[in-house]
DNA sequence: ACACGATTGAAACAACTGTTTTAATCAGTC
DNA sequence: GACTGATTAAAACAGTTGTTTCAATCGTGT
């Protein structure tokens, strides 16, 4: 009896443990949650949108917010279980080839999956955090940019940390922008490509190229790396040169052995 | 019926025909909408936080959307007011100068007055866009990239127009970065204060350093900029399509008046 | 002084919110 | 069959929302 059997709830690994219902309750969730928010999106919405009473999202979840943090939660893990992370011990000799498969996965995650619900709805927990961002920091941001940090270790082994986390910073912006601005960059193409400025022509905002701009994005971090590597750091805050120039003998992912080498003994960050 | 019909449209623009309770709720409205949002933000809290009637915005502004819109709109003027823009025309010889001057403005805008109503309420739009964010891509943002643009026509003069983009949404990236991500980068200082990783150790997530920070990312994107220049780029693509080889000898005349055409906006920025 | 338009105040309106309640339905197990 | 426990349906609840209404007030120009 239920209305939209045909919304694809791609229930691939629907478990036995939730019932049809709450798992359509889910789905309707994740749309109209990352369509109008959470303040806007009302419970009756959702239900209905689930062909379910509007009862369902209270006596299933509880309240509102705790169904809200389990559709972020369920959200995100089947994202990232689709998108399985590039990680330094995959190729562990050559770091500016992880780094560069590091920003291409970024991208793809911001971009094709950043479109979808899981995007809409960090974008909305950034601008206007819920105590759900807590719980979506640990689990998604944490590990990409543990991530990301440690092939950094592996590309800059002697940087003091404070410049390495400008890189990464620098990096994860170049990519974050594509997500954060998009809605403002469409109207920005409608503006450009009816008017046009003297160095803006119009035609040119077009949506981003993947390939291209992964090799952009890399090309221009590796230079922005060894430009700031070579420059005189005057960091010397976070001093502790260990003496293991390029060593790659970092084989675990979990790499808790690198600690020993960053970590000796910092905790002045702040001049 | 509607009080708002003729004397609402050049209000923005401080003149004196407003009331004492009109501008009282202006400002209570960018500090409630900035702090809930537009859908949680009630009319009778900002009344109540302004001192003024339930009335008042209906009476004032029409409705609660109009009232937005004025909110974002006055709240826009004035930050971009006490915050000039600095301009290629300012030092014609020296681009690079110029690039970290902007830089450095745009991350001070971006951290400083990001951290107050206009910033918050500009995430929000990026987020959740109302209707309003039409009129503020065009105000707000489209100066600020064309400003940059023209800066980056200054220093690669002869590059493909979609390769000078890539580099410019670089550049925006790394500095937005530090607005975008401030709640959750908030919440991950947090957690890697308490326990920390292998490779990122605690205490390690400071505030951001203005100088260091538009240093670093100024050097950054200068290396980054002459390593994609001096790639062999595909430039074929864009350049027979948009049919303009004009960029780099032409504007040369007309940098300076480039909002000659059909741009006034330009003049939000630097009134 | 009066009148008049602009503004304010307090109450009311209709619609919607999240949540509860109560009754009905459905599977299973004795 | 009857009993049980989980699920669903429909209605009701208490509260808030944006917006209107209408009388009271204020500031001025004459």
């Amino acid at each position: 009896m239920s209305p939209d059997i045909s919304t694809l709830t791609d229930t691939a690994d629907g478990r036995e443990d939730s019932t049809d219902t709450r798992e359509r309750l889910i789905v309707a969730g994740m749309e109209v949650f990352a369509e109008r928010g959470f303040a806007d999106a009302s419970v009756r919405q959702i239900c209905k949108h689930a062909g379910a009473n509007t009862a369902a999202v209270n006596y299933h979840f509880g309240d509102k917010q705790s169904f809200y943090a389990e559709v972020l939660a369920t959200c995100h893990l089947r994202a990232v279980r689709r998108r399985p992370l590039p990680r330094l011990a995959d190729d562990p000799d050559h770091p500016e080839r992880v780094l560069g498969a590091f920003i291409r996965w970024f991208l793809e995650l911001l971009i094709v999956d950043g479109a979808g619900p899981l995007g809409r709805l960090m974008a909305r927990e950034m601008a206007d955090p819920t105590p759900a961002l807590d719980q979506l920091t640990r689990r998604s941001l944490l590990p990409i940019m543990v991530n990301l940090q440690e092939i950094l270790v592996a590309l800059t082994p002697d940087w003091p940390l404070r410049r390495r986390f400008l890189v990464q910073k620098s990096i994860m912006g170049q990519c974050l922008f594509y997500r954060f601005t998009q809605p403002a960059m469409d109207r920005f193409r409608a503006v450009v490509d009816e008017g046009g400025t003297a160095s803006m022509p119009p035609g040119l905002m077009a949506k981003p190229d993947l390939p291209e701009l992964s090799r952009h994005i890399t090309e221009f971090s590796l230079a922005g790396i060894r430009a700031v590597g070579s420059s005189p750091g005057e960091d010397s805050d976070t001093a502790s040169r260990d003496g293991a120039p390029r060593d790659s003998t970092s084989r675990d992912s979990t790499s808790r052995d690198s600690s020993s080498r960053d970590n000796p003994s910092q905790e002045d960050v702040t001049p």
